[in-house]
Parts: C-alpha cells; structure tokens; sequence
DNA sequence: CTGAAAGCGCTAACAA
DNA sequence: TTGTTAGCGCTTTCAG
C-alpha cells in the first residue's frame, strides 16, 4: 500500500527490498488513471502540432520526437494533438486532467489558441514567439538574428545586393512568427549596412522557384547572393543556378536557414544558420517540468542565439568591391 | 451521478435537457482519470513512431496525423511513442492502463515488439508487414503488388532494362518489409516477363544518387527505365539525368512509389505509384476502435491495393524494340 | 519508521 | 425511468 512511495517519507532498507522484489516477480504495474485521480497529476503533456503540408515537415517531428524523448526521461508521457483542433482541444485535455501541461508549436503571431492558456492556462510553453508574449512561457530560435547574421555574413564578403527566397506565402499570410522576424532581421540588418535586400515568398515546387528565380533576376539583375528560408526550395534553386550557369559560389553566394543536415547535404554544402529543432523540443520540455515541479518557476521567452556555419556555398561576389589589396 | 451516461440506460427528454444545461453552465468537464479507472478503458490509443533519419518523414507524420485525426473522431486521444522506446514501452502503457491499444508504425519484418502483442497483448494494429503477420491485425500497402505494377507499365512500353534506385542501405539491413515486398514484387514481375532488373540502395543525398547512378550506367549500359523508391532521391536523380543529357521521358523513364505530391511536384511530374500514407492512418486507426468496441472482429492482414498513376516521365524507350505494327 | 483508512471522481450494478 | 451505493487502485493523512 503504502509502497514505492516516490521516496515520499522515509522507509526501511529491508522493507524496501521486500517490496521492490515483489513489484518485479509479481509485474505490478500501478494504474495510470488511479494514480492521476489520487494525486490529480496524470503526468501527462500535451503536444500540439500542426498538420499544415506548407511547413517543413522534418523540423516539426524532429522538434515532437525530442519532445516525446525528454518528456520521457522526466517521467512524463505525450499527448498528440493536431493543430486543427485549435483551442477546444487544449481546454478539453486540460480540463479532463488528461494533460497536466501543453506545448504548442507552430505558433502564429495571433494565435487563437494563447487566449485559452493566458485565462486559467495550464502551464504551457510555446515553441514559437507570438506578437505579445507576456505572461506566457515561450521557447525560439532567435531568427531576427539569424536572419541579421545571414546579412552580416554577406556583407562582409562584399556582397550589396542581396536576394531573400522565403517560406510559402501562406506563411506569411498566416503571420507566423519566425518567418517574419527572419524577414524583419534581415531587413534592419540590410538597412543598416546599406545593403540591398528583395524578399519574395516562394512555394518548394521546382517550377514556382523558377518562377521567383526569374523574377528576382529580372527585377534586381545585380543580385549577388541569396538567402533562402525554405527547406524545400533549396535544391531547386542550386539546379536552377547551375543550370542558367550560374555557379555556387563563384557567380552567386547562398545562405540557408535550415536544419544542419539540408546544409550538410545540399548538392552545394550550404553556408547556413542551424534551426536547432532538438534543442528546441528538449528545452520546452525542460521549462514545462521544471514549471510543474515549482509553480514559480520563471516564465517568460527563451531565445536560442544563432549560429552562422561556414561551408562551401558563399564566398565574396564576382566583381569585387572596395576590398583594396 | 446518472448524467450522460452514454446513452447506456434510457433517460426522459427532461432529464437530459436539464443535465446537459448544468454541464454547460458550470462548464463541466468529468476527469479523464478517475473515468479510466473506474470503467477500466483510457480511450487512449498508443502510437509508436519510428524516430529513424533515413526513412522519408512526411509519410510518417501523414500517418500520424491521420491516426490522431481518426482517433479522436472516434473519441480516442493519442498518446505518442518513439520507437527508440521499444517493447517495454509497450507494456508500460499498457500494463498500466494508460492506453487501451497500440498502433505500430515502421514494422519490420522481425519485430522485437512483436512478441509483447502476441503474448497477452493489447489490442494492436501494425502499419507494416512483418515476415509473420499471423494473429495479428495489419494494415498496409501491397508494395508487392506495387513493384509489379511499376515493371508492368514499363514493360508495356517496351522497356526490357530496368534498373531501381532504392532506398537506403540501412532500410533494407533492418528488414523493412514494405522496402523488401516491392524489391520481391519488382523481380518476380520482371523475371516473369522477360525483363532485366538492376536493384541498388541508395542514400538520398545528391553525391549518393550520382555514385548509385554512375555505376548503374556502368553496370547495365542498356538501361531505358528507372524505378525510384526514395523520395529523397527523387529530384538528384532527376537533376543528374537532365546534366548528364538524358532526357525524361524521351531517353529514359522514371517511375517512382512515393507519395501523391512528391510525384506531382517534382521537376518532371512523375509517373508513379502512390503511397496513401492518410488512408494507412485512417484504416489502422478503424480496425482498432472495432476491435475495441468488439473483441471478436476480424483480425488479419488488409493489403491496401497500389493505384499507377501515369504522368510525364513515363513513355517508350528511345530504340522501340519489336513492337510492330 | 509503518499500518490503517479516508477519499480522489467516476461507472456500473442494484433497487425502487 | 431514476436514486443509491459499492468499488475502481491509488495517494495522502492520521495514528501508532
């Protein structure tokens, strides 16, 4: 009965042994839902995810598989949701006590589903960094960094005119977070080092790269480099440059954000800033426990500071400026 | 006390009304917890998902989603699992009462997770094949029957070397069985119609496609078609062959078994064979609320028929061989 | 340090 | 058709 005890209060050595030789021989298993009723925690956590086909889908079960592995290294498991459920289900799952807490990714900068966790909210972290975060628990790459990191980078190899291919534009027409702070810190960056800077929202099909490509082209010829935000528009461009024989990164430089492994095995190892969706994952989890454990436990954003790697697709623009020597 | 009560004892209109406007008002929500206990059913379905890098992820998260989609409109919550977690994963959840049945992606064809639901499993269905499948509920494509059907086509079109682009070595060294179904259904379809096959696994990145790819041309110079089972792979192939001069479909054919809007969108539309990956999620999830709501519905194996879809990189061979008319 | 007992919020069986 | 009640298997409090 008064067994296991979590180390709840002090046992005897022998009692304890008695009674870890009998959980093993006999196989007893505790029931899940008599312990959550007892002691009203289900040791459960909800994650939310999205099911848009307009994302890069990798990130997203790299950032759930992490989530689900940390979870269970805390002793908690994982509750699957799919976005399109939207806020019902968080008050559902909530309120039932089949999750004690919630992690939401894919969040957008007006997101239905933050009322419901600022009013009565269980404890909560976002992945992802909505227009007002206050009161709320959120954990991101720094992508207004990154994407100012991208820029420095450029600009200090000499490039001045430079080309942004982005996310599909339902991303942005949806406002989702780290698109536009990629966009916003790239631009700022841009401005302040007078650098030219054309952003174009791109869908990962081969043709509609074309499409964007050939715009880009024809709208900025003196373009020199480009950064690109979008997974699966990587390889597209690197086959449509080599093909107008454009070469990579003799005539054109390109910087990525994308996960190491797309960089690390483009066509072209692609200079790029790391989306760390592990990292990402493992910490939600680790703020959302530590909140469980101690209530008071700090709220508020957490941001990954990017990291620009050097690999083989940027180098300085083929007619050099002001680089004396 | 009585109230709701599933529909399972008869309640006068009044009743109902009034119960179900308190359970409005107060906004009452009864405890997923002490609900599990005391009925003994967690209407929580496990999945268990495979956290490998080198198989092709949207698929997965396709099924995923369709099954936490089909679970909950049958009023099941998802609890997810990784496959890093193994059997004992398995018995936990169950063991515990925290899931009432399991859902197995990423099946292989010794599974160690086989002989927990073999002996006094819990309800399960396996997306996958294993090598022995009796007594147990399966639900897949019939890769077979799609490895024939790609041969078919091609040998229609007269195409008498065949060569296929597979998938990663490490798929085929853990024995997937949906991988070593098509291999089996490619040759038997091709040796029984006379045609020569070439079978190579193959990493999907670009450098890998173009070592598979230059041996392959080295090995069987007369090869007219290709056959792709790699979804990464896809778009190097494609790329390699436009570079080296070959022309899809005019010089060579490509068929790939992918899903719908790989095909679809990849630089050449692909004639293909679909992989219904939210159709597998749908089923899988179906079979199991039947069994759930009746232990002695029909176990067995459900072989999802494959459907060939012909679109621009399939035609004849640029020599016609003996097809007169 | 350990035993005993009172619920946790619900379902299901038993009366009425 | 409806009210009552006995647990479901655990945690936790209160005695010892």
């Amino acid at each position: 009965m008064s067994y296991v005890l979590s180390g709840k209060r002090p046992i005897s050595d022998g009692t304890r042994q008695r009674v870890r030789a009998s959980i093993e021989q006999l196989g007893y298993q505790p029931h899940a839902g008599a312990r959550a009723l007892a002691s009203s925690r289900s040791r459960i956590i909800a994650l939310m995810v999205p099911l848009r086909t307009d994302m890069y889908v990798p990130v997203m079960l790299d950032i759930a598989v992490a989530v689900a592995t940390t979870a269970r290294a805390h002793g908690y498991d994982v509750l699957l949701l799919t976005g399109e459920e939207g806020p019902s289900a968080l008050r559902r799952v909530t309120g039932s006590g089949l999750a004690e807490a919630v992690i939401l990714m894919d969040v957008q900068l007006h997101d239905e589903r933050l009322a419901v966790l600022r009013t009565a909210g269980p404890p909560a972290v976002l992945v992802g960094l909505p227009a007002d975060p206050s009161g709320l628990s959120c954990v991101d790459l720094d992508f207004a960094a990154a994407g100012a990191l991208c820029v420095d980078h450029l600009a200090a190899l000499g490039h001045r005119e430079i080309a942004v291919v982005g996310e599909s534009p339902g991303v942005y027409a949806r406002h989702t977070g780290f698109a536009e702070r990629t966009l916003r810190g790239l631009r700022q960056r841009a401005e302040r080092l007078g650098v030219g800077l054309l952003h174009r929202a791109c869908e990962g099909s081969h043709d509609a790269v074309a499409r964007v490509l050939a715009r880009i082209l024809d709208e900025r010829p003196g373009v020199s480099a480009f950064v690109v935000q979008n997974e699966t528009a990587v390889e597209p461009l690197l086959a449509l440059l080599r093909r107008t024989g454009r070469a990579v990164p003799e005539d054109v430089s390109v910087v990525a954000v994308c996960p190491e492994a797309v960089a690390a095995q483009a066509s072209v190892p692609l200079t790029s800033v790391a989306i760390p969706a592990q990292e990402l994952g493992r910490r939600a989890v680790e703020r959302l426990v530590a909140r469980l454990a101690d209530p008071a436990a700090r709220t508020g954003t957490e941001l990954l500071t990017p990291v620009l790697t050097v690999r083989e697709s940027s180098g300085p623009p083929p007619r050099p400026l002001g680089i004396p020597l």
